[in-house]
RNA sequence: GGCUCCGUCGCCAAGUGGUAAGGCAAGGGUCUGCAAAACCCUUAUUCCCCGGUUCGAAUCCGGGCGGAGCCUCCA
């Protein structure tokens, strides 16, 4: 069995071959960077983030493109409030961004281009469509795309142009010969950032930017092109609808893009999380009071298509379980120190990759990673000495936990420094100092000494009161945030 | 109204035809000066409801009920 996706297109799970054996072009859709990016983001990005890694573990050569929207008609109505150049404004915002992926463990898109620095291609994709008669320039300046000329329009989407019919609307200034119609092109209004163009001085419409980024970097037919799942209509029903009208004689969607994969939303309160909802988080927000590995812990842990229903709640329990996982993992690193690694896979790391070739079940693998981790600690903690067997094994249990971690974007770190990290990171936000607690532990320490438990105890219980929990260990008294 | 999707233990969540993973929480235990951590044990004869198909269904089909999304910008 290779490796199932679910195909938007086919309704189902599909076996994937790449069109190219070996290789693999990926496109997701990027953000229209016009603020911060919101857990959303984050929950999209890295859903696709581990479709990247595990299909390189695979030995797939995986070329990666993700694109910024950075001209728009909200980043333009933004930066017009703000009294900024769009493009500027735009390109903070998408650094912003890196720098949230980078924090929630993403790695970057091999290409990310911008809509700012893709003009001549999607002029020129524009002017094939208007040549082969998908597109007319009415004379205002716009350019449209006409729906009812491609055949398969809204299959993406399950969905006729009769149904469509009943909800479309015209914008006054707007000419199209049917309602369904979009634009390519939009004509430039004053003080609005514009390029030249045949048809006038104007920008592109929503949709043709990432038909023209897809083609120039990936060429067609490519393998997967990926989104949220609110793009599914209408942007890739037409991106489908303008792409494959330019380049295929046939007209098939599938000469464009050989699969679709769309992840679910994030939800407050069972409710969509959308900036135009109001109900959103940001990224920064979420990062300031908590670890950007915690949070991707707590996003793998539902299947990429499913809905999360997001609360704070969840995602101090996923921080505290991402320091179960480090600190299993700073024990074992400890005890196979130096010993010969078991040389053996383990069975489970299989399983692992196996359910991440199942459409990337990500929860399933933190469920066999939650039992391979109580099987470490148990082996860890057995009483007696260590055999050079014992040892291997634990040696075994962290290099494949490492190595199914990278699959899935975590335990990348150093375990000491990852709980350190932790620690410093909860203490601050509980208020706590941790020089105090290093004073008040070797306090305790003393009076343990002295066989005075009576006041041991009572700075045990000082402390627990601020949140402190104190373990004493082999090696001296340790502290953690509770 | 049309089109998608979802409903699994108190909470989170896999499983989509072969007899209910895992996490959190809870209770009991081992360990400990006491704890904490870790580990062990216990906790869904049952998967929203009602029918049907099948030797067999949480999984397939039909009908309800409940929730979400898209059809307008959105990851």
């Amino acid at each position: 069995m290779g490796i199932q996706i679910h195909d938007t297109m086919a309704g189902e799970k599909v076996e994937f071959h790449p069109v190219v054996p070996g290789q693999v072009g990926l496109y997701v859709c990027g953000p229209t960077v016009y603020d911060h990016a919101h857990l959303g983001h984050a929950r999209c990005y890295v859903a696709w983030d581990v479709v990247v890694r595990h299909l390189r573990a695979r030995e797939l050569v995986v070329k990666y493109v993700r694109n910024f929207t950075d001209v728009d008609d909200k980043i333009i109505a933004r930066a017009a409030e703000r009294g900024e150049d769009p493009i500027a404004m735009a390109a903070r915002f998408a650094d912003s961004f890196l720098e949230d992926m980078d924090a929630v463990g993403c790695l970057r898109p091999d290409v990310a281009p911008r809509v700012s620095g893709s003009m001549p291609g999607i002029v020129d994709l524009i002017g094939r469509l208007v040549e082969k008669g998908f597109a007319y320039a009415p004379g205002n300046g716009d350019v449209y795309y006409a729906v009812r000329k491609f055949p398969a329009y809204g299959r993406l989407a399950r969905r006729n142009l009769d149904d469509l019919l009943s909800g479309a609307r015209v914008d006054p200034g707007e000419s199209k010969r049917d309602p369904l119609d979009f634009a390519l092109w939009k004509g430039a209004k004053p003080g609005e950032p514009a390029w030249d163009s045949p048809w006038g001085k104007g920008r592109p419409g929503w949709h043709i930017e990432c038909s023209a980024m897809t083609l120039e970097h990936l060429g067609a037919p490519f393998d997967i092109h990926a989104g949220g799942k609110d793009l599914v209509f209408p942007h890739h029903s037409n991106e489908i609808a303008q792409s494959a009208a330019a380049i295929s004689g046939r007209l098939a969607p599938e000469d464009f893009a050989r699969h679709w994969m769309h992840n679910g939303f994030v939800e407050i309160d069972q409710e969509k999380m959308s900036k135009s909802l109001g109900n959103f988080f940001t990224v920064k927000d979420l990062l300031r009071l908590h670890d950007g590995e915690a949070l991707r812990l707590l996003l793998l842990g539902t299947h990429y298509r499913h809905p999360i229903n997001f609360s704070d709640g969840l995602l101090g329990d996923a921080e505290r379980r991402l320091g179960y996982l480090y600190e299993t993992l700073e024990k074992a690193d400890r005890i196979a120190e130096g010993a010969a690694l078991d040389p053996v896979v383990s069975p489970w790391a299989e399983g692992s990759r196996t359910a991440l070739d199942d459409d990337f079940n990500t929860a399933a693998v933190l469920g066999i990673l939650a039992e391979a981790f109580t099987a470490a600690n148990a082996a860890a903690d057995r009483k007696g000495k260590k055999t050079p067997t014992d040892r291997g094994a634990l040696a075994r249990f962290a290099l494949d936990a490492r190595s199914v971690g990278a699959e899935l974007g975590i335990l990348q770190r150093e375990a000491g420094e990852a709980l350190r990290a932790l620690r410093t990171r909860a203490a601050a936000r509980r208020g706590i100092d941790p020089a105090l607690v290093e004073a008040r532990i070797a306090e305790r320490a003393e009076a343990r000494r002295a066989k005075d438990f009576g006041r041991s105890d009572a700075v045990r219980d000082e402390l627990l009161a601020l949140g402190v929990v104190l373990q004493d260990g082999a090696s001296g008294t340790t502290w953690k945030v509770e």
